[in-house]
DNA sequence: GATCCAAGTCAACAGCCGTTGACTTTTATG
DNA sequence: CATAAAAGTCAACGGCTGTTGACTTGGATC
């Protein structure tokens, strides 16, 4: 047999299992916050494995964190649509299951770290900022910090925080509030395709 | 002498200097990152007298805050001026001296911290949300959070982030576009006093 | 069956943390 | 001066952390 066919039926590679449990995790609390032997013990594995499966405790945050970029890999471009998909993004990730697991919960709750914050910057200006920045012309990348600060602002004061008035509850009141915001913050050259700029 | 004159001349109490310090750590660091030991070093003492002085961590970081907030007090309330008052501030304090110590700060850096998260979310609530939303009608409680989303996102990708693309250099950029989204956010009611709603 | 490598375990290390009891020093008061 | 309270120090505790060396297990290969 070249594969252990029961056993990859049965349950997927223990490192997979690491990196799931990890992403649960780091999803649901801080860099700090986490610690090895709780992703272990959600495993089912000793502390000792964890650490030399990924050689560090960083190296397992950023492997999870480009893991999970890769699976939602849904890079923002500018385009008419453009709203109306940050809008649904805004929701998605409360009804499906695996709730609250997906990159942007492992970046609001790790933002504070010292640690994680270098890697995380990388990931937010390689995934978001820089292309929705190329694809708006000249104030490019200013408007696509806005944007990218909203969206941060809402999913922090909503997931972490806890804050009611963002909660999927007032959906129907958000989300036009919120699609006026991003509107205006990306200016009138998503309307049409050739469209001046008028301010500046 | 009632008071010891030539002491208080020389330095503030030392109650006042370890609250500084920890002012001072707490708003470039998260909770978990500042050590009482850092505080102390800070203002020469022992840990023990700053851990006594205010009886644990908790209590120290909540007097913090609390005293933070009480230096700034500057509750938004919806108003005209109120878009021009959010951007200003969205830079001032950059410019002062003090650089970068203010509640806000500390907001930023401590949000994904457990302890800290809960007496985090009650300042949040008190000293934004709650005063804006109460002077917009109808649905004032999710515009002033959407608004405050925008804030605390701009501040996150500056200050923790070091998102480039949002320091002062492109603050003649930012604060247009900035302006245009937080009215946009505001909605038509603000612009004048008696004004219909037009959308939806 | 002997061998070998990977998978996984066990116990321990050093370092940091908030916290605490016992102590000394300073300051104010009678 | 005596006294007592306040200000501050010292050393240590227990608990947690990431990390590491030495060990055992299990399955595949020759």
């Amino acid at each position: 047999m070249v594969r252990a066919e029961l056993k990859a039926s049965d349950m997927p590679n223990t490192r997979d299992r690491i990196l799931e449990a990890a992403q649960r995790r780091f999803s649901a609390a801080s860099y700090e916050q986490v610690g090895l032997r709780n992703i272990a013990e959600d495993v089912g594995i000793d502390v000792a494995y964890v650490h030399r499966t990924f050689g560090s405790k960083d190296k397992l945050f950023t492997e999870v964190l480009r893991l999970s970029f890769i699976e939602e890999r849904d890079v923002p471009v500018a385009s008419p649509g453009l709203p109306d998909r940050l809008i649904e993004d805004m929701f998605r990730t409360l009804d499906t299951r695996n709730a609250g697991i997906d990159p942007l919960s492992i970046v609001v709750h790790s933002l504070s770290s010292a640690t994680a914050g270098s890697i995380l910057r990388q990931f937010i200006i390689d995934e978001f900022t820089a292309p929705m920045s190329d694809s708006i012309k000249g104030d490019g990348a200013q408007r696509a910090a806005l944007l990218a600060s909203l969206l941060l602002g809402i999913r922090i004061l909503r997931d972490v925080i806890g804050l009611q008035a963002l909660d999927k509850t007032h959906r129907n009141i958000l989300e036009p509030l919120a699609r006026q915001m991003i509107t205006a913050g990306l200016g009138p050259n998503l309307e049409t395709e050739n469209n001046y700029t008028d301010d500046r």
